[in-house]
DNA sequence: ACGTTAAAAATAAAGATATTATAAAGAAGC
DNA sequence: GCTTCTTTATAATATCTTTATTTTTAACGT
């Protein structure tokens, strides 16, 4: 989905400035050209707003302090004053950058997309899933789904799993994977990786018979096949 | 609850500049003096990274793409090297923010405080009740319910269940919930976990007898069944 | 090409280990 | 004195490892 962007300067040439690259980005842009303005616009709810500091009327401090008590978007300040002092005002006052005037549009266009970035990894975050062939491996849950059913693995059959799928087509001799589920410091027999792979082969293949997920490559070790 | 904050920086100097002063702001302070060090201590969830960028080794770059990979809190390069390109090529790794050095102390503590204050409004973002299944957990007024009727549970039993529901799907180690709910320095033994987790649980079935709310995983933990 | 052989891997099942659940008593806090 | 928290001991259970056996594979010689 677009992010919309609200851009908040009485400078009508840099606003224009702005949307146009902005829009150029495949970004849908609000824009107002004074504090009232944006204050009138904050219900449509932008994910993002750029205010300018220096503006007739409530400036940009006032305008940001008066947002937050609405909405916890990121706020990017732009100013010409960039003295120490106003950009710590900046943050203090609830904002979450700061740019310098005049910006390059790409450095304008980088902390953007990183912001928007941040909000996105915020919303979805503890999902770290791997989607491998059929099969969805969720590292956070300790989840292996295929389609919509649920796989059960043990805890040792999961780490293998895990370290596999997130080194895909490579080969690991049995002694490489067993150093890197059971740690470095811990001794055992090779013999229990066949086992495991064993165990992991015959759940997966329940239910999803025909493809091949680990494959043996004789004198060597096992690979997943990605 | 104290913020947890890792500074990676190879010059010791500035790393104990830095420690003293975040620490008499009251921030719990890991340090790590090269990337190495600092992936090694990643697992103790840090709430913010300050990283700088020429490290002998794997260079800050680097290293936040390879944090990136596991963990979502913000970022703040510090560095001489101030070009632009310097500065949007951290936020295209995954960086949040990018400091200059030299840097005043005031307006580091100023970033780092507004990037924790994002991150608490993105997490307490008008989440007081927390839906889950048939049960509603007010997080603020300490109180569960069951439709109209209301679960009575003791004050770590509550602890343990809203760090769980706020985070679901998501396994922890009887040890990790330990630390979130008793705090780092306290010890004491892994099992009062079970213990407690079983009193949750009866409770829990007296009114819901058919739902898991808590699930064990074995040999890692329980998670919140979201 | 074919069969033979030795090494490697797959299988099956029993034994050993480790983790979690339970219950109850003791300690700590209010 | 009552509630809550922690510890201890025990029981139940899931998981892991080992062993023995069979099957597969690649290499070799004929």
């Amino acid at each position: 989905m677009k992010s919309k962007i609200m851009l908040v300067d009485d400078e009508k040439d840099i606003v224009t400035f702005m949307r146009d690259s902005l829009e150029a980005e495949g970004y849908q842009i609000l824009v107002a050209y004074n504090s009232e303005e944006a204050l009138r616009q904050l219900p449509q709810q932008p994910d993002l707003i750029v205010l300018d500091i220096m503006m007739p009327g409530m400036d940009g401090y006032q305008l940001c302090e008066e947002i937050r008590q609405h909405v916890s978007c990121p706020i990017l300040f732009v100013s010409a004053r960039n003295t120490e002092h106003d950009r710590i005002k900046g943050l203090v006052v609830g904002g979450d950058d700061y740019i310098e005037k005049p910006f390059s549009l790409k450095e304008l266009k980088t902390r953007i997309f990183a912001h928007l970035r941040r909000e996105h990894r915020n919303s979805h975050k503890a999902y770290h899933r791997i989607h491998a062939k059929n099969l969805i491996i969720d590292t956070l849950a300790y989840e292996v789904f295929y389609q919509n059913e649920k796989l059960a693995f043990t805890y040792r059959e999961f780490e293998i799993i895990k370290f596999l799928v997130m080194h895909p087509n490579q080969v690991f001799s049995k002694e490489q994977i067993y150093e890197q589920v059971w740690g470095i410091d811990s001794l055992g027999d090779s013999t229990t990786i066949t086992e495991h792979i064993k165990k992991i082969r015959a759940k997966i293949q329940k239910y999803d018979p025909l493809s091949t997920y680990i494959s043996t490559v004789w004198g060597v070790g096992y690979k997943w096949e990605g």
